[in-house]
DNA sequence: CTATTCTTGACTAAAATACTCAGGAATAGC
DNA sequence: GCTATTCCTGAGTATTTTAGTCAAGAATAG
């Protein structure tokens, strides 16, 4: 698991899609224009988040794409996944072959914690985003909603 | 807040120092040797840790760095935050000057966002992953204690 | 047909990362 | 005091990653 502005951008342009998108298709051009995300770049992202299946595609005029299932159903931490690969914890290359045992151990350790951070990017997911965008819209007030619902506030 | 193989250097050299520490300091050297880190990569990285009031040095023969306190008052997320300084979230700058307010709105979500692994990383001490570790040497079984511990899992 | 939109691959500028190198300052032990 | 050890600092550098461009192509709605 990294964490990076790449990653910032996906989930972006996903919840841009989720609140803008529907039954038809949003293009790439447009979330360009709405969150100044360059449109090559967005399509490279794209191209990553059709092959993590989060998305489908459209082509033509009027295509773009849409999410490919609910947004209840896709989680901040798949996308990520699916835009940043994942770092090479070892120095070993999981070969095992560090000598005491003990830097392998650090290593686990990293691993596991990332592993950590990773379960809980999973319990996010765009709708929580959406609901929590619009509770705020609403009432102007910051963060609470999702700190609580995900009781780590 | 941003995770890269810095803040995983900065962890492990922490955790080297944390266990291998105690009254006497311990040399950049040792850690080097065990870690398999680069010295001068290392003496970069604790410059940083000892701006951010986590070590304490001590220079000439039998020198070294000492956990500027108990293990167990030192928190992941203080280590990687010395070491990686944060990411500007904003593209505006913090200006607010996203046109529509709807640009801003996804910029306060993605630093809600890290705010909250921040929290969680804050929660985990180098003791408890020295307490982790000694676990896992006993009974030679991977993951569980911190996952409990931390209700996470 | 044609304009629109995705799709792909190759390329590039700029930034970040992971280092190296060289010198200096403090200090423990002789 | 000398010397070896260790921290301390700043400058420089190779590599990788990031963010982005460019060009050509394929599908398709109208």
């Amino acid at each position: 698991m990294k964490l990076t502005t790449r990653g910032r951008y996906a989930v972006t342009a996903m919840l841009d899609l989720a609140i803008n998108g529907g039954p038809q298709p949003v293009s790439l051009a447009d979330i360009s224009g709405r969150q100044e995300i360059s449109l090559s770049y967005l399509e490279q992202l794209f191209a990553k988040l059709r092959r993590g299946k989060l998305v489908t595609s459209a082509r033509g005029p009027g295509g773009g794409y849409r999410l490919a299932r609910s947004g209840t159903d896709i989680f901040v931490a798949q996308i990520i996944d699916a835009v940043d690969e994942a770092v090479d914890v070892t120095n070993c290359q999981g070969k095992g072959n560090c000598h005491q045992g003990e830097t392998c151990l650090t290593h686990d350790l990293w691993a596991d914690l990332s592993g950590q951070i990773h379960d809980f990017l999973s319990q996010i997911s765009l709708g929580d985003l959406m609901e929590r965008r619009q509770r705020e819209q609403g009432a102007s007030r910051p963060v609470e909603g999702m700190l609580q619902t995900l009781s780590l506030g």
